[in-house]
Parts: structure tokens; sequence; C-alpha cells
DNA sequence: CTTAGTTTGTTCGCTACCGAACAGACCGCA
DNA sequence: TGCGGTCTGTTCGGTAGCGAACAAACTAAG
């Protein structure tokens, strides 16, 4: 449905507004992912839950998805936060079947679905988007990195607004659906925690934001508000890819 | 030296003591990685700095080594621990040249030594070797998901008890060197943090320790204060290994 | 054995954040 | 237009951990 809606509107899929995606001609795409699918996801829809089978890999256009580590409480945060820069599905690349985190839906919007085996066989054919997919897990592996130390040494001001300008760097626009008690979740927080500091970004006119609502209104204030982590993560995906 | 001198111990290599390397047969080993070299690693001996070129890979045997993030401040928090049982280096197979994480050795010993070119060249001509380090490379992605999970979640007695427990998995014997100081530096927490807890688990029998040497007295204590992270890690290893 | 350097013990006041709870505001739907 | 559910504002007391500082214990080297 959406993949003949799109057929009339573009050129027949030669943009994908994948950074990844993008790295390969159309008849590459073609080539390599015969079965591959624009599918549109939902808001707080769960691509894969913990040890389920990785079938398919994506590559979102539009949507946002996180990375998640479930405890055992089954209390949740966010690992890493993944859109149109990268995939879903980097342990495909490692030979994994499946993985201890879950995947979920943050914004919703369109991602483009391929087999798992279709990956795997492109690894094979093709040695430039293979390596273009083994940097892009280097850049992850890095994310992580950062975000143990962001964690551990940084404010929840801080690690609010990284998250609001890796989130705002993947949308499209500059408002899109976010609750305080969603963001506490990913940052692994209170929610009146979050409140207080998005509070105090509405006062100084950073964003601004109703019921479920998040607007940017000054991504340069946000960068000076945010740590380091940000712009390292940032920096070292531009590096590699 | 310590290649001749483990000549004579051992049968000419045929034992390396590392997890992975031990999945090639010794012909294997010698024709994939000519130029190996057992090396002496000493403690606090940095391995690679931030963006220095991967040149080699090290396949640890008794020594543990620490992946550092290093911030703007020069503050450094441990991000994942290397032993016995992986490799540093993954960035190699993921095409990376170098890396803004840091590498420290923890507790001293010997390391296999391998270059990059070779490491790269046995992915290519053994699949199996490739997939043994693909799997690792997975397993340290998802421990590092674990990581930003416990780092914003745990106690520092849940983290230091965590810390304890996979140092000794990596080293020979119940005892190593450690100081207070530098365990609070791998945690990101004040070293005053570190003495508090440690008394606390020497009080409870579970170690005991004085002027930088920490003996480990009571695994299965450990084990109890510990989070989920140390065993959850630990399994998702075992899953792929 | 002494001394200098390292390591550990312990204290202080302070701050960021927690867990819980409740009130008010907004929004979509009947 | 009102009602019920969702979202946000705000408060409370409590705690884990911070930063700084200093004292005591240990150990190695001369």
């Amino acid at each position: 449905m959406i993949e003949s809606h799109m057929e009339t509107q573009t050129q027949t899929h030669s943009q994908t507004r994948n950074a990844l995606l993008e790295r390969l001609s159309e008849p590459e795409r073609r080539a390599l992912f015969p079965s591959i699918e624009l599918v549109e996801i939902s808001p707080k829809e769960v691509v894969y839950a913990p040890r389920q089978a990785l079938k398919y890999a994506y590559f979102p256009e539009t949507c946002v998805m996180s990375k998640i580590t479930v405890l055992e409480d089954g209390t949740e945060i966010e690992a890493a936060t993944i859109g149109n820069e990268g995939m879903v599905g980097v342990p495909i690349i490692l030979a994994a079947i499946d993985m201890p985190s879950k995947i979920v839906c943050q914004i919703g919007g369109t991602a483009w679905k391929v087999p798992a085996e279709e990956l795997m066989q492109a690894m094979e054919t093709n040695p430039e988007f293979s390596l273009v997919l083994k940097k892009y897990a280097q850049a992850l592996f890095e994310l992580l990195a950062q975000g143990t130390a962001c964690n551990r040494l940084h404010t929840i001001e801080q690690r609010c607004a990284r998250w609001l300008l890796s989130t705002h760097d993947r949308v499209e626009g500059d408002t899109f659906s976010l609750t305080h008690e969603f963001l506490a979740t990913m940052l692994g927080v209170r929610r009146p925690g979050v409140s207080l500091v998005a509070k105090s970004l509405q006062d100084n006119g950073l964003v601004s934001y109703k019921h479920g609502r998040m607007t940017i209104t000054n991504r340069h204030g946000l960068e000076g508000i945010s740590c380091e982590c940000y712009a390292a993560v940032r920096d070292n995906y531009g590096r590699l890819i």
C-alpha cells in the first residue's frame, strides 16, 4: 500500500532517505534486495522483543527506533537511538540469530524492511556495501561505549538535551510526539525529573511542548546545554560514514 | 624471550589460553598468523590511546584489559572488560582504522599480538574463525548495551561486585593487584565510595585486601551482591561462543 | 630502621535524584 | 458540552553519592 503510494510520488524508489541504503545505486538495491519493502512503523511498536528471531533488518526513513536494555525487574532504558542514519539489525551482520535487547519504535514513520538472508547475502556479494555496514556497526559500538560514560556521569538536563538533539536529527521538521513519561524511561530517570528539566528548557525558549507534542525551538541553545556525547557520537559517525 | 621461555614449557604453543584463538588448530594458527607473538603487558600500560592507529589485535591470556571512554575533561570510565575470553581490536574486523576509546591494561600478564592485516586476512580465508570473531563482537556489543543500563541504575556496591567477578573470571588464582582508586575510576565513582563498599565486602568475608592486593574469598557471596548484569553478560557470551 | 610515597579510613556539608503522591491542565470522544 | 483518560506541575521526605579534606596504615627503597 505504502509501496504503491510511494511509487507514484518518487522516482520509483530511487531515493531511500536512508543514509546506508543510499550508498547503493537503485539497480544495486533492486538486485541485492529483491524482497525489500517499505513499511510504516507505529509509535511504541515493538519491532523486536528480547531473544526474538532476527528475521529482518530495518533501514529507517522517517521513523526513529531505540535499542532498549530490559532488566529482570522489567525496567527499560535506552542504549541507542537508530534512525535514517543507520539500521536495526546490526547483530545480523555479526552472525547472531537473536539478541537480548529489545527494539522499540520511538517516533512513528517509514522504514525499509529487508530479510536477514538477503542482507547477509548482500554482505557477501557487495564488498563496498559490506564495508558501509561494518563501519556503521563500529559507529554504533562506540556510541554504546560513550553511552556508558554518559549515563554514569552526566546530569538529566544534559542527557535530555542530547536525546532531543539526536532525535531532532532523525525526524522531519521540528515537532514530534513525545511525553515526559516516555523520555524518562529512555533516560532511566523518574518522570518528574524530566518534567522539571523540560519546563526549564521551555522557560528558556529552547523547546516548546504541550500534551505529548515536543517542538525544538532553539537547536543551538540545546547544543549548549547538552553533554559532549551528542557531538562525540555524531562526529565519530561522520568520520566513519 | 617470553616466546622461547614458553616454547620449553608448553607444547610449542599448542595451548593459547585464549578462548577465541583456541577455536583454531595449531597448524591453522601458524598459517593464518605468521607474525603472531606472545607479549607481556604491564599494569596501567596504554595499549591504545584514543584515535591511535589500530595496527595490532591482542588476544589476552593472563592479562586483563579495559576499553575506556575518555571525556573532554579527562575523566575516564570503563566501558568493557576484555580478557582471555575475547580480544582487543574488534573495530579492526569492523573496518575501522582507529577508535575514540582507549585501551588500558588492568591486570598485567600475557597476550597474543597479531598484526591487523593478518587478522583481516584471516577473516577472509577462514569462515569458521570469522564467525567466531563476529560472534564475539556481538557479545561485546550487547555487553556495552547492558553497561549503559548498569551504569545508570545499579549501586556502587552492585557494580563493584560485578567488576570483581568478571575480573576474577579472567585472572589466574583468587588474588590480583587492585587499588580502590583504580576501581573507582573504572566504575566512574569517587574513591571513598569504593573504600566504603570494599570495607563492607571485607567485613562480610567476601573479599580480603591490603594495600593494592585484592583477594576474592567468597565468589558465591559476591554473586549474590552483584547486579544481574554479571550473569546476563556471561550467559549471552556463553550462548554465542 | 627510617623515610617517603602510596593506599586506605573517615569525616564534613552538599546536591542530584529517588519514590510516592496528588492536583491541575489538556484533549478526544460521547 | 461534559466526561474520562492522558499528560504535566509540584510537593514531600529520604538517600546515594559527590567534592574536598585530612589522618592513619602500610610498603618499598635506601
